[in-house]
DNA sequence: TATGCAGGGTGGTCAGACCACTCTGCTGAA
DNA sequence: TTCAGCAGAGTGGTCTGACCACCCTGCATA
């Protein structure tokens, strides 16, 4: 009928026509949707191949459903959200070092936010990882200190993002940062970071995770 | 039974067994899953149920069907992936600052990468793009200009992600690059990257942006 | 006027049937 | 003996019709 799959996963199709039904008829997020028994009538299927289709929509939170009172359309335009991560996510064919390098993106970016924000510098939080760093204290990671520079940047599809990516890249990530030469890298990151110098810090972080990466080398 | 959504969303239940029983009975990536009429049997649930959980788990790439074979798990490591992602679909919450943010991170290092990368730096694309904001081609948007960016660093996931936040940013992104003001921004833009220049161009490229959206603020 | 109940509509679930497809093993012909 | 072809079993795909649990509304009753 269309195309390779063909007659296989209509539910696909059903989830199709559905969204064109919303498109077309201008439903609106919170609005609700025509019963399951009107769905089916309308689309010429049964009432299983539309639960079908609507329990698969549900699972992906582009609807909502209540018993006795009928199916709404979630809010936000999650629609081709969906549509791209779902297809960026099947198709694999990532390679592991894009996932890195993205994951790094985030957080250089988070680095230079900070740094370049005075407002941000003076958070306690950096403070705080100073001395933890001298203190040894072993439940300091790599993972407590760039998450909480991305959190500090308030971005919290960034910060999902990343952390989305971290899971991802397999890194030996949630390791307490104990070695004295890392410390000593982490330590001056975050002295350059809160002195401002975002080039500096830069420099920083590029040698911190030549050093990692190294480390997860050796380790293999 | 269990949390606040309790009785309903049996699905939602049963895609979990489903989970238990592949790690229970180490089903690999690939090996293929009991019958729909042997799990409807097994989870003392109907036929029908058993399907919808699985048409959501196909949907989101977990499983594969093939008719007249059988159910296989698919391959990749997908499970936390997908769940992080729904969560973080499910929640929205998002706001559109994040949005734009998050893809001004993305183009930000990709002309970063370029400016300092020699060998893409002298890639015939960016003479080709200064030749045509010469000429005055509509046909050159602002999409084109920083899509050939990021392409140029050869980084598909982080295309793709750049590709999905654009579209959700809803920025008017897709017009071409003509007023006089905008094609002189572009080219120092692209000056710069050539000559390697990295905080000009990006200094270059804030200047861009901040004039998008000054022309964004007037068409409101 | 206010309370409470009945009915209709909705999603949730089920059993059973049939179809289309794939695989396997048996049967019969070469 | 070998191999082509067919029949059957098993699988997912779809449909029907039924019943349940729940929500809302409006009507009847106190």
């Amino acid at each position: 009928m269309q195309n390779s799959q063909s007659s296989s996963k209509r539910f696909l199709d059903i989830i199709g026509e559905l969204q064109s039904l919303i498109s077309e008829q201008k439903i609106e997020y919170g609005d609700r949707l025509p019963s399951e028994r009107h769905l089916a009538e309308k689309l010429q299927v049964s009432r299983t191949a539309v639960r079908e289709a609507l329990r698969s929509m549900e699972l992906l939170g582009l609807i909502e459903t209540r018993r006795g009172e009928g199916t709404f359309l979630s809010d936000f335009k999650k629609h081709q959200l969906v549509e791209v991560l779902s297809t960026f996510i099947m198709q694999q064919a990532r390679s592991i070092q894009d996932v890195v390098d993205t994951r790094m993106i985030h957080e250089r970016a988070a680095i230079t936010t900070v740094t370049e924000n005075e407002e941000l510098r003076m958070l306690p939080v950096w403070e705080g990882m100073q001395s933890r760093l001298r203190e040894g204290e072993s439940v300091f990671s790599r993972e407590d200190m760039v998450r909480e520079t991305i959190v500090a940047t308030e971005n919290r599809l960034s910060l999902k993002i990343w952390f989305l990516l971290k899971q991802y890249s397999g890194v030996s990530f949630d390791i307490a940062i104990e070695a004295d030469e890392e410390v000593a890298i982490v330590h001056e990151l975050l002295d350059e970071m809160m002195a401002g110098n975002k080039e500096k810090a830069l420099i920083c972080y590029e040698k911190w995770m030549d050093q990692v990466e190294g480390e997860r080398r050796e380790t293999e």
